[in-house]
DNA sequence: TCCTTAATTGTGATCGCTCCCAATTTGACT
DNA sequence: AGTCAAATTGGGAGCGATCACAATTAAGGA
């Protein structure tokens, strides 16, 4: 095993016969260096393979070059034990990653609590430790004004996913009352008029913009708004498929659905398929969420597609862009996009 | 904006009374500490909200408390960018972040080429950087002898995540043969004689191991071995299904199907449909994948599910104890688990 | 041509921690 | 009690970069 020091800022800067601290204005692209002597600093770079140690960076600096992402602990853990996946995490990662590589900076991943107090300590104790530059709150983490008030005491920037009220965060989200409102008018088109929604978990804050949504078009319809015809259906396929099954022997019978995940959607299918029911010819469903599996369901899931990738990434390029100092904060509305797929067709 | 000045090592050392290198012993649960002193500093750490910086840490001892998971960045980008997601990246971060955390270390999560000459560089940025105190090679960098020499090289430890050959490497695998001995020979104990294998890609190097223990079934059964009966899908539907359509419209058609991912056995539940057969009556098929979505095919795919997660925890827990000054290398085969759903039965 | 100002380069000091080693205390055993 | 070794503490150096500022060089104008 060959003994290889590694090289530093100094090697570099001897090799090229300047300072250190011409050195590293060149890598950090900073002005007030010749053309000539840039060449030739980062001809040294490039042929000693030079890259700057990221511990010695945010020693010195005040960078780390870290982004922090943040997502809640239990349902995450509860979706990986369950064999459920988290696809979420999965869109998270593609997003982030690929930002913060294209910047020359890394993604953390991250699991908190969902309890403040806990959550608190958590995050206390990996920003501590990591230093990020930013951090990216996903819900339900985005609507915790304690957690927001830590960071803001700390000045660490932070962006907050679903969330749209924030003033000094970066606010990045999508319309979910809208992407409701036009699945819901896209089903009454159809001819459908009876059209239940199954909405995830009563604290679920998508879930209530959607709701508005879906009245919306409702109202805009001249349909009457039923109470019955709106249920909480937990985001799993048991509870959703009981709450189903019950409004499929009301009669009249909802003929269309609308699912806050794929999971409940499914759970839709399959109940009416119970009671001789099947999509698209007697019955519609939509789901909100667009996990890959949709689209070999059988049919395959006409679902709103959560731009969750686009917005862990426009929430990264903001982050980074304010640790450079530059202007940052606002709110960012991503836009989603309704696939059509075989799960909706004309009211029988 | 409160202006805090962060709580440093010293900081806690004036509370509690002691030298700095007697907080920094009692940090790293070091010996020659009076258990009274102990108590009375980690008092101090506690009532100040104490949290060691990792940086700091990193440039003074040669630990990161960082390790490194690498992923092939075409497949993944590509899986991202058709809606097909990632499940094993999900799986990845499940069972590396969970072990990671309980150690007080963090997974950094990256994407290098295929390719041996830019995959190198891009190592030797991304270590560079971070310098992790572990590497985590995924397929097909596992296999790659370029990227593990250099790493030997530096004296960074690595894991091999489906290899099993490693000489000063931490290997971490599943019996793939064994596990496609036992799903052939449930097929054969089923009445099937004619099984087909759709392998992935032809240097996908778990599939030539799951070959062999099909073979060996099929041997050991007394069947004859036909060349027709393996192919290769890309892992792809679409290419999968043009295949499988063949064999179907072969006489004597297979009566079962072994796939080497999901999307293959979708295919193939999809293909023999068109022809009028369904799964389990007319034909079975099993999957090497098991992501969520086989859950909600029809019918459900029986599948082997790979232990991705597991293995990832493995890997990230022996990484670890190597960078403590344990013994940590060696070879560690993890269970897989076959799971009997519906898209398997007697033969016709 | 000389001087002023701007553009370029270089020089410690410093970030928060762990390393190595010396100083001190404690304990065990003559 | 006295000695020697072991256990416990503390002190200073240094990791590799950036920061603030000083020193140098080049450019522009009278």
């Amino acid at each position: 095993m060959t003994k290889r020091a590694d090289i530093t800022i100094d090697d570099v800067a001897e090799a090229a016969g300047v300072s250190r601290q011409t050195v590293s204005r060149v890598i950090n692209r900073g002005p007030h260096v010749k053309p000539l002597v840039r060449d030739r600093v980062q001809k040294a770079i490039d042929s000693l393979g030079y890259v700057p140690n990221l511990s010695a960076r945010r020693m010195a600096g005040s960078r780390s070059y870290l982004i922090l992402a943040i997502n809640d602990r239990k349902r995450t853990i509860e979706n990986w034990a369950a064999g459920r996946g988290n696809d979420w995490v999965d869109q998270m990662l593609f997003g982030g990653m690929t930002e913060c590589e294209r910047q020359g900076y890394h993604l953390l991943f991250e699991l908190i609590d969902t309890e403040t107090e806990p959550a608190l300590r958590q995050l206390a104790n990996v920003s501590g430790a990591l230093r990020p530059d930013g951090v990216i709150l996903t819900p339900p983490h985005s609507d915790n004004e304690a957690l927001c008030a830590w960071l803001t005491e700390r000045s660490i920037p932070f962006a907050r996913i679903g969330h749209r009220v924030g003033s000094h965060s970066v606010d990045v989200f999508m319309d979910e009352a809208g992407a409701a409102h036009e699945a819901t008018r896209g089903l009454i088109a159809l001819g459908h008029s009876r059209i239940a929604y199954i909405a995830g978990a009563p604290n679920y804050g998508a879930s209530a913009q959607r709701i508005s949504g879906y009245e919306q078009a409702l109202r805009e319809a001249g349909a009457t708004l039923e109470t019955s015809m709106v249920a909480t259906g937990g985001f799993s396929f048991q509870a959703a498929a009981d709450i189903i099954d019950g409004m499929l022997k009301s009669s009249p019978a909802p003929s269309a659905f609308i699912c806050d995940n794929d999971e409940m959607a499914f759970a839709a299918l399959h109940v009416a398929a119970s009671h001789g029911f099947s999509a698209p010819q007697d019955l519609s469903v939509i789901s909100f969420e667009d996990t890959p599996g949709v689209r070999f369901s059988v049919p395959p899931l006409t679902a709103v597609r959560q731009p969750t990738a686009a917005m862990i990434a426009r929430a990264c390029e903001r982050l980074i862009a304010i640790s450079r100092g530059e202007e940052g904060w606002g709110a960012f509305q991503i836009p989603y996009e309704l696939i059509m797929r075989d799960s909706t067709g004309p009211a029988p």
